[in-house]
DNA sequence: AGAGGGCATCAAGATGCCGTAAAGATCGCG
DNA sequence: CGCGATCTTTACGGCATCTTGATGCCCTCT
């Protein structure tokens, strides 16, 4: 991977499609392109790419299903491009495992921002475990369970410290509220989007410096919320 | 330590305990037996020995349970006795943290060489784990097994004193119910919360200035307690 | 401009956890 | 066999946390 990132462009749409790429390549990626399901699932299997960028509206099938089956065997960062009619199908998406997702239209700078971050979590692998994590002028010190705002100990209850664990261990990714209702509640709460606001307000009024206007824990509008480590 | 090492031996066969307790005595060993798991980590909790040796085959349980509890508070060396001659039986005794391991039956000079081994280990290694530990006006002076508080000594009963013991070991961390009943009072006993309020309790009525408004022994809602020794 | 959905914030119950005291049960020891 | 120390268990008042409902803002669509 390291010589030449392998990405896969998944997208019915020629014009969108040779946009994509061109940006891509642009950028130093090797890209391969497909523009229905069953190609899509070949070109990732024999390419095996760092990165896939795929469509939801595809000829042959739901897109969902497609990352549904390449998360079977792939951990590959997926990012989703989406019409913002559905809103849905977004949440799908993303429950089925895509990392992020782009609402068309979009900008090019917006496209190569977000493959970048992809790529940047792809590298830095699973070393987040257990250990110190940092972000602006937080510090969470998991072996300890002990979270820090600027070296003054802050104090988390059960509920949001779990939730903060969550949002950590996915650093980047776009998290669905039925992801984390699950995660945090367990089974069987997956609908109660009303604790979350709740909970992230309490997390952002201890952690944010100005919680109307967070820097890293975001809100991303009818789909859920994100942890943005690098702010 | 440097007068006379203290060895705890745990094995629940009578004719070998003595003979390792003899053989260890006659090398200048303060020798404290237990049969059992259960006494095992009493005696551990209240000896601070410098060498462990454990049969694996208790009657009360895993000796592997027993070296995984002693590893959450005392970094002593330990030398596991055991008929298993399967390689992933050694491997789990290493993996939960013994240092050594003899097949039986063994000979004497085998033996002896390995407690020598670890003695030289820990004479040179580490210049004595920090023997006093201090924080705010107490004084816990672990191989006298004694605590004081403003100079005047405080008498811990036995329970009490291993759950210092097992806070001090991890001071500034959180340390959840389950765990804390696990180290204190063995595995199966991983549930009755209530044993670790009363033991708070009279921790703090012992210890703080105003058990009421703790300043190191910390309550987690929720979650656990954990010792604060810098406040 | 108006309606509606999603979000943030606040504040009042409801819940369950925590701390304290004190009464049994158990153990060790003389 | 009895006594004292320690451990276990029970009971209960108080409080942190969780849950739930109400209110207002912003954005989008009609």
């Amino acid at each position: 991977m390291t010589p030449m990132p392998v990405a896969l462009v998944l997208e019915d749409e020629r014009e969108i499609r040779r946009f994509v790429c061109a940006a891509l390549e642009a950028e130093g990626w090797q890209v391969h392109e497909a523009a229905t399901l069953r190609e899509g699932l070949v070109q990732a299997a024999t390419r095996r790419p760092d990165l896939v960028i795929a469509d939801l509206g595809l000829p042959d099938g739901d897109g969902v299903d497609f990352i549904r089956e390449l998360r079977t065997w792939s951990g590959a960062p997926v990012i989703v491009l989406s019409a913002r009619t559905r809103e849905n199908e977004k949440v799908a998406a993303l429950d089925a495992g895509a990392d992020d997702y782009i609402t068309k239209p979009f900008g090019l700078a917006e496209l190569l921002a977000r493959t970048r971050a992809s790529l940047r979590r792809l590298r830095a692998g699973k070393p987040t475990e257990d250990a110190v994590v940092r972000f602006g002028d937080i510090e969470v010190d998991s072996p300890a369970r002990v979270v820090r705002k600027a070296g003054r100990e802050v104090h988390l209850t059960p509920i949001e410290y779990r939730l903060l664990g969550v949002l950590i261990a996915n650093a980047g990714r776009v998290l669905t509220h039925p992801f984390l209702l699950r995660a945090v509640w367990g089974p069987g709460h997956s609908e109660n989007t009303h604790y979350l606001r709740v909970y992230m307000g309490n997390l952002r009024q201890k952690l944010e410096d100005d919680s109307a206007r967070p820097r890293h824990l975001l809100t991303e509008t009818g789909v859920g919320y994100r942890l943005l480590t690098d702010a």
